[in-house]
Order: C-alpha cells, then structure tokens, then sequence
DNA sequence: CTGAAAGCGCTTACAG
DNA sequence: CTGAAAGCGCTTACAG
C-alpha cells in the first residue's frame, strides 16, 4: 500500500475551513484574548477536524523568536550530567522551550561541531558544559552573535558569562579534612583532568585542608586522568607502588571512586577498611555500593535548575548584568572512610 | 555598556558583499559541485569576514525538509536509556540530524505533550520509548501526519510501526534457568510494571523456564511495582515476610536489583549469599557492585544505534515495509548468583 | 474582528 | 554561472 506523503494542514485552510481570515486563526492559536469565544470555538474545531499542527518553525522564523535552546554536555553517561539534564529540561520544558542535546565526550572538535549546528538551528540560547580546553574563541564566536550563553559546572578564564557551579574548592576541603580527623596523614589526590577548573578548584581545597592541618603536600600522590571508572583504575594503580602508599584517597568523582574501589579489591585490598575512600559528586550509587561512600554532595540537578533560570533571565533581558550562581556542597558521610587509623 | 541585538548576517548580504548572486551563494552553502573554485572561495571569504550563520530553520522551511529528530524515553537517570541515547546520538549525528530530547518519567500525558511539540518543531522522524499506558490513539496521530516513528524497548499491540528491542522473554528464561540449575527452587520475580510489554516477556519467560524445570509457578512470589532503586526495595520487603520466603530472586532490572540488595543488607541478609539475585540489563554499576551482579545483558547503546538506523531509512523511504530488530540478549554470570542451594 | 500586503531567510525553477 | 520571481507557513502592521 503505497501512501503519498500529505503535506501540512496550513493556518491558511484552517482559516477557510472555519469561514475566518488567516489574521484571526494566528491570534487563535497564539491565545490572544481579544476574539469571541464563539469565533474561538469554531476555529478551534476546525483545526482538530483537519488536523492542524502549528508550525512554530515557520512562526519563529517570522517572529525572530526561538523556543529552541541548546544543552551541550560532556558525558551523559556520567549520573552527574543526567542529573543536570533533569534540572535543565524541568525548568526550561516549563517555561515553554524544546531542548537540543549534544554530548562531547569532552572533545573540542565536537563540541565546536555541535555549538555551530546548534546555532544554525536558531537556538535561543545555549546551556554549555565546556571540555576541558575549550578556547575563548569559542565563546565570543557566541557572544558576537549575542546569543546568550551560560556556563555550568566548568568555568573558563576570561569567558564573559552567567555562571553556575558548585564550590569545589570547599568540598575538596571537608573531604580532605574529614579524612585528617579520622586520622589520615597521607592522603592521595586521584582522578580529573589536571588541565580544568573543576580539577584545579578541587586540587585547592585538597592543598588548603593540608596545609591548615600542618601537612606537606606530596605531589606524587597526586595523579590525574580521565574522570571516569578506568581513571579511577589507572590512578590508583600508580599509587599502590608508591612505597611509602598513602592510607587515604579523595577521589575527583564518584566515578572515578568506583574504579579506585574494584582495583582495590582486584589487588587484594578492601576498600573502607584498608585504604579510606572519599568520592565526589554524590550520585546514586554511592549509597548502595559497598562499603557506602563517603563523598561530597554537588546537587546536580539544582545546577541544571539554576542554569535554566539563568538562560531564560538572559534571554528576556540580553543586558542583565552578569551573574553567578555558587551552591555550596555538603559532605555525606558513610563506610568507607568511617575506620579511624591506629598506628 | 548597552549592546544592541544585531540582526542575523543573511545569504543576501553575503551574497552582495562577494559579488554574487543570491542563487550562487545558496548553491555554496549547499556544497554544490557546479561552482568554480574561485568564486566558492571569494565566498567563503565573506562569509568569514561577515560573520555569517547558515539559517538552517529557513532553508527547512523552504526545502520541505527536516534536520532534526526526536528522541522519548522514560528516564534519563536509568544507565539503560542514557546508553541508548548514546547510541541513537551517534548514529544520527553522523547523518547530521539533530536530536529533540524529551523524557516522559512514565507519564502519558507529560508524552503526548512532548509528540506535540516536537511535531510542532517539525521533527522528520520520532524514536518513541512509550510509556506503558501509550493509546494506540497517541501513534495514530503520528501517523496520521505521515512522520516516521520508531518504536524502542517497548512494544504497543497493533501499533503499525517500526520496533527495536531485545528478546526479554530468552533473557528472563536464562536468567531463571542458571538459578534453577544452580539449585533453587523457589524463585521470586520483582518490580516493574505489570502492564508494560517489558514486564510480560519477562514474566513469560520466567513462566516458561520454571514450568521446563517442572516447577510450580508461586503467584505470591511475583511482586510488581516501580522498576526503579526504591521499587527493588519495596518489593523485596513483601517477598520476606512470606511464610515460605524464596532463596532467589530474578529482578526486572539492575536498577531494581539493587534496591533489593540494600533492603537485604537492611534485614541483616547477604546478597548473593543468603539470597541468589540476577538482575537484567548490565549496566556499568552491575560490575562494581558487592557481591557483583549476575544480570543479562540488553545492549541498550545498541538497541539506540538500530532505532536510530531504522528511523533513519524510514524518513529515505516511508514506504518501505515495516522492520523489526529483536537483539539477543546474553547472561554475564557473576558473583550474585554462584552460591549453590544445599538443602 | 477582517483583508490585503509585506516579510522572516532561505530554496527552487527558469530564462538567459 | 546569474538574476528576477515565487513560495515555504507563519506574523506583523495597518486601514477598515
């Protein structure tokens, strides 16, 4: 059974159908409120007799308007990016807007690739989690184009934005502090991208708790690398040879926390027990991995939320002054790092 | 400092500022052979020095044509659809669509809502992961409108579309046979919605293995509900205050099967020990979680590159015959499930 | 409320 | 390759 493809119902057969001008079906479906109910009925018959779908296309094209906006990311299997996507689409799904998604896997080629499609989609406004080397070219390509944008989660020197995060210098330091005063002296620093904010913030308050405690910073105790579960693999293997090992391990993320755990395991050691764990982020998993993590709360479904808020603000008014949002994170306390060392 | 919205750079002035002809220009962004290899550069010169924007929306418009494709699931915070969003982003990218998200957290109304208004944005194509109530009137209306759709995980009785999936029923039977073979006999079967098809195969493939083994089927020991963390939990309670409680327990989902571990751990059980669990799905955490999980495998990131295939063919050609992908899906044994019943 | 006209930024088709 | 014209489906502005 071959079907030909039906082109659209039109605003314009709509408006025949119903017996009005077109002027009046737009103000319909746009519920203006200066028409009669009765016209307004008629109308609205008419649309779902023909099967009229409204062509925001077309309307937004005319209008210069855009209910579109882009959400850029860079790893959506990361729980942490989900989270953030929920904020992001509740608030902004409510205010009216459709969302593009794209995922970088923290490559900036990508990323360029998907800011430029984006763009060309007439997106409203974009909602960027830059990788890591992101160039400030890449954000006054936007800002020429007086497309707002806001970041989250990674800030960029120099870039002139909203900015939504969380302090991760203070999570790192109750993190690294709640270690001391279980009693860790050596104290690893495993996982994340040396070359990004959120590293380098984290690596801070790692130093910071040191320092306030009277310990010296050992650098070879500090391994970076990929922010996932084989990151966490790769770095803590690095670490089990050192031959003066460390007791403790902050972790860049849970992810990565999750990897320093099953190589800990894999290598004869439990984690929680034999070596102390704290990870970041808090995702779900780390409630019910064994032993429970112990790890820093980021909320990333409230930096989505904000970063929404922020986006919509900045599109109604492109001249608000800048703005930042910093939620301050809060330590939830579990197993891993509940054993006090004796020495 | 007042920054004055500046309007779009159009093919017009592109066209004026290279000394070409509107025609000429559109022909260059389109990537036309036809075109003399100065006159393509002087162009693309402008277009650099203007600054310009391909106003892709425009062109869609004019052309009859789309760019863009949407993309429903359920629960963007279960592993399993973040992995088959990966799949059907990579797919589609490549092919240069852009992907509308939407999730519908299981609510019909919250998915009709999503159809349309991305059939308002003119999707060229919808891959659906329905909600378990999805009408059958919801599919109709799609293709009414003669848009392609894809129907993912989920299967909607006399739904005329294309579908992808994975055989439940065969992975549900090899999960109850390995617990059977490793000595059990009184087997439990918890969450997930009933009313779902995904629930069904499962159930009918839980039937049928039990019913090969010679076994009775125990209605008692089959609890529906959430497939979620907290619906594991819920379920696991009710099967253990049962006078003749099971020994194991086939879990709709990973995301179920954990929820159960940490209510046993709850009650002062130990998972895998006390209680042989298999969960389904395999996702990332299964690997990692203490004792690891025996769970069968759905490759979600594929069943994402397969629908994103099929919508893909399907918007070349709609009239091309309705096509079904049934993955296989495969157990990993580990560590959940190995302790033999010895009565 | 209506009607006729113009225009958003592009593509298409056609004569040169 | 060019140029002028028409049109995708809508909104806008304006005279009635």
């Amino acid at each position: 059974m071959k079907r030909k493809k039906q082109s659209r119902v039109t605003l314009q057969q709509v408006a025949e159908h119903a017996g009005v001008s077109r002027a009046t079906a737009s103000l319909i479906v746009r519920n203006s409120p200066h028409i009669s109910e009765a016209t307004r009925k008629k109308v609205l018959e008419s649309m779902r007799e023909l099967g009229y779908v409204y062509d925001r296309v077309a309307a937004n094209l005319r209008s210069q308007r855009s209910s579109t906006v882009g959400l850029i990311i860079t790893d959506i299997a990361n729980t942490f990016f989900s989270e953030l996507l929920i904020g992001v689409h509740q608030t902004l799904e409510e205010e009216g807007y459709t969302v593009l998604l794209g995922t970088t896997f923290d490559s900036d080629t990508k990323q360029n690739h998907l800011l430029s499609t984006m763009l060309e989609h007439r997106v409203g406004g974009v909602i960027l989690c830059p990788v890591s080397e992101t160039s400030k070219e890449t954000i006054d390509r936007i800002n020429q184009l007086d497309i707002p944008i806001v970041l989250a989660v990674r800030e960029l020197p120099g870039a002139n934005c909203d900015y939504v995060s969380v302090d991760y210098k203070v999570g790192a330091e109750m993190a690294v502090s709640h270690l001391i005063q279980k009693g860790h002296r050596r104290i690893a620093f495993l996982g994340g991208r040396s070359e990004s904010s959120t590293w380098k913030e984290r690596a801070q308050g790692y130093y910071d708790a040191l320092h306030q405690a009277g310990l010296e910073v050992d650098s070879s105790l500090v391994v970076d690398g990929p922010p996932t579960r084989e990151g966490g693999v790769a770095a803590v293997q690095q670490v089990l040879n050192h031959p003066d090992p460390p007791t403790a391990i902050f972790c860049f993320s849970d992810l990565v926390a999750f990897g320093v755990m099953q190589e800990l395991r894999n290598t004869g050691l439990i984690p929680g027990q034999d070596m102390a764990i704290v990870g970041f982020d808090n995702v779900p998993e780390a409630e019910t991995v064994t032993p429970s993590l112990t790890t820093v709360s980021s909320f990333p479904r409230l930096i989505g939320k904000h970063a929404a808020g922020l986006l919509h603000e900045r599109i109604a008014n492109f001249d608000h002054e800048q703005q930042r949002v910093i939620l301050q994170p809060e330590l939830a306390i579990r197993n891993s790092s509940q054993q006090v060392v004796g020495k």
